[in-house]
DNA sequence: ATATGGATTTGTCTAGGACAAAAATAACAA
DNA sequence: TTGTTATTTTTGTCCTAGACAAATCCATAT
């Protein structure tokens, strides 16, 4: 009943935090951490220790602290930091502290329709979903809340906003499709955008899959859609977004309209018809202006 | 318009076919294939040619097929070995090729929602869904399916499952939790497990994310359940099915049965309460031998 | 036919070096 | 002060070439 001592590879570790086998070898060498046992071939052997430890690194990392800094401080002082800076965003609403510490699943899909039917979809997405990915992220990375917990509630949340998506079955123009590229796990993101298009009026098809970048014009021609919605999470490298934003637009009809959200995509180089939308506020504006001037849906 | 000259990294390949950066490299050492340009750095700089050729030796080592074996061949030979070996089990079903090469999105959803409709959930599965993932796979490997499609209908197939198993929500008992772990990509399979599971009379309870190991005892407590699902796909790694299965056994309560599943699991070590299930039509005697005897849906 | 034991194949790991892109810092101008 | 540009440091990813256990094949013996 205890994995504590279960040892795992470098592979594995790498998997489990999404960092690269050669980031943590070069960490080990020039920091000193993590620095696992061996085994008898000299392989190296990390503990669940590490595992933790580095789960509080990465998520320092996401908050803009770099390596040297993170491996300058000791395990516990890396801990308040990120108690301190999880502080200065601390979402207010109480009542999602109990959904997501306290719930069982079943009580969850259920106080989350709920509060969708009441509030109504815009309203839900402000007031419940924004706040509770960002509550998810917290508990995450402060260690109150499971990875497991964590995994459960975002499952719940997809179930119900893609329902959402499908649910507006007829064609209407314009439409646009909203898709993530090979590497790029954090899909509820993506899933959000496209619930706040359709809510603005636009069609969105969301393939909930990670497409190659060569794929993407045949796609795009076939299913005639106006626009493609790419999400870059905070965990994709943005030199790699940019690249791939560039390889895109060459390789696309140029009549297509690109949009690029998430994380990522903060200091992007002005490129025709790409739209940058690193705000989920935005999006209604943004439909009005690029998308609405010259097509109606008609039903 | 044209991507066939766009250049791309050891790491994005690797990505973009499941197959690891140093398993690449070493090809390259032994076999001289693929064999990649050198930008001035040095670096490897493959091209979508590589790819394409990456994938039919991909899909070959699937069917069994050693490297060695491989790589011995040109790759015209390597093309019509693979034809050769997917016409021993091409299945039948015309309506579905249709289906499969000419749909559009909304008319595959309509398709695939009336079949379910006519067929009954259990027939629909048996006749459709089971031979659809074949004709994929088939379509896939052999050129004739672009992935961009591949993946718009599964994503449709998963969306259509999914409601049917979130469809009935009283609570039954017994239940298992479905899951995956980190680095298995497909989640299909684990998905039309679920569903018949449910049809004979469990109630599963699917996550549809990559859960770390470690994190499996404490949900698995948290929410009751009778049993864990796994599932290994063809992609994962054998050995290390394996050598999860016995770590998973040893810290999970010994009362709570371990279902696992999927081709990476063909001969595997008795062990206590595992059940190997490489057949989905296996599934209705299962539960009725190991989880029907003293359970009662009671509703 | 089936088990056993040795030979071969295969994927993943190792070390330590290299270098471009990104970020921080310094230098300088308005 | 603020803003721009050049210089330095940091950081992630790639490189080579070698090693070895686990998996698989193959020949021999039961």
């Amino acid at each position: 009943m205890d994995l504590s001592r279960t040892k795992i590879t470098i592979k594995q570790l790498s998997q489990e935090i999404g960092i690269g086998v050669d980031t943590l070898r070069v960490w080990e060498r020039r920091y000193g951490f993590p620095l696992p046992h061996r085994d008898r071939r000299g392989h190296r052997s990390y503990t669940t220790k590490h595992l933790e430890e580095l789960r509080v690194v990465k998520k320092l990392q996401i908050f803009g602290q770099r390596p040297s800094a993170i491996f300058s401080l000791s395990p516990t002082e890396r801990h308040v930091l990120l108690e301190e800076l999880l502080n200065t965003q601390r979402p207010e609403n109480k009542s999602l502290e109990h959904l997501v510490f306290g719930m069982s699943p079943q009580q969850i899909v259920v106080e989350l329709a709920e509060q969708k039917k009441r509030l109504g979809l815009a309203e839900f997405v402000k007031q419940t979903v924004v706040p509770l990915l960002q509550l998810i992220d917290h508990g995450w990375s402060s260690g109150r809340l499971s990875i497991a917990r964590e995994h459960l509630i975002s499952d719940q949340l997809t179930a119900l906003l893609k329902a959402e998506l499908s649910a507006a079955a007829c064609p209407v123009r314009p439409q646009v499709l909203f898709l993530t590229l090979p590497g790029e796990r954090h899909k509820l993101g993506l899933l959000l955008a496209a619930v706040q298009f359709q809510q603005a009026g636009v069609q969105s098809l969301l393939l909930n899959e990670e497409l190659p970048l060569s794929e993407i014009p045949g796609l795009v021609a076939e299913l005639a859609v106006e626009g493609v919605a790419l999400s870059f999470s905070s965990h994709y490298p943005s030199r790699q977004a940019k690249h791939d934003l560039r390889s895109l637009r060459k390789s696309l009809n140029p009549a297509i309209t690109i949009i690029a959200g998430g994380q990522a995509v903060q200091q992007l180089p002005t490129m025709p018809k790409l739209l940058v939308c690193s705000d989920l506020q935005q999006i209604p504006k943004l439909v009005k202006r690029y998308f609405k001037k010259n097509a109606m849906g008609i039903c």
